[in-house]
DNA sequence: ACCCAAGTTGACGTTAACGTAAAGGTAATG
DNA sequence: CATTACCTTTACGTTAACGTCAACTTGGGT
């Protein structure tokens, strides 16, 4: 299994974002590549949390947010009273983002009827 | 008609902001009320850009961005030239939503999966 | 052996979005 | 008439999320 691996510079142009930034995740502790010497490797994993931190960026958040969000998708942290506390934590955040839903969809129903007043001011071609 | 109108600490409590927020907002031009004497006056158009600034933030946008988006809910900018930028700076602005949409979906979709998860993970009480 | 592209670690600079005093004006209330 | 409660402007401070050098090492290609 030819587990695939990456360079920084891989995923910099990937997902067009420069080197700093990964570098920058990596010291807020939301990646943690594997070494070659000195040389950072990341596997699938990684770049899959890479991807998640990118689209929690665009949807707003905070690197902090994002790190806790990230958090939540591996149970592996095995205590009851643990999961207890995960658990809620997850129902808060999607509580959040199910607002956050209702804000974009009010958004683009603004936008759908912006756009129908500016045609209706267009002067139309017949 | 009575045309309610509002103070600035109407505003701060009512949206659980600073009056700081709010003189910061008119300061980079997205808010202009009038003045009675010094004194900053807010009406309901005032109250609803406010209101959509804040959508604005929730969402993660810039005040640059929000200035721009409600620059976008009215046409009053005549030119025919004008107009048709307007359309166009409409329509990709809905497209940036409809992504922002898809993450957000996708976003809830791995939360309510984390949250299964959790639950199999916890005891139940039967 | 030499070079170069790509990697590394500091460390200081920058921008957005406010926070936080400081210093003062005004209007109503006891 | 003095205090309290809001309001104002001006100005410096702060945090997040990087940008931008600088100075250095390192693994391949010719």
């Amino acid at each position: 299994m030819a587990n695939t691996t990456y360079s920084i510079s891989d995923l910099a142009a990937e997902f067009d974002i420069t080197t700093r930034t990964i570098r920058f995740y990596e010291e807020k502790g939301l990646l943690s590549p594997k070494r070659i010497g000195t040389s950072r490797i990341y596997d699938s994993a990684n770049r899959t949390r890479l991807k998640l931190i990118l689209r929690g960026k665009r949807l707003g958040f905070t690197l902090e947010e994002s790190r806790d969000i990230i958090g939540m998708y591996d149970p592996t942290h095995g205590n009851v009273d643990q999961l207890q506390k995960l658990a809620t934590g997850i129902q808060q955040k999607r509580q959040q983002l199910e607002l956050q839903l209702h804000d974009i969809k009010a958004m683009i129903k603004d936008l759908r009827d912006a756009e129908n007043k500016c045609m209706q001011a267009l002067p139309t071609t017949d």
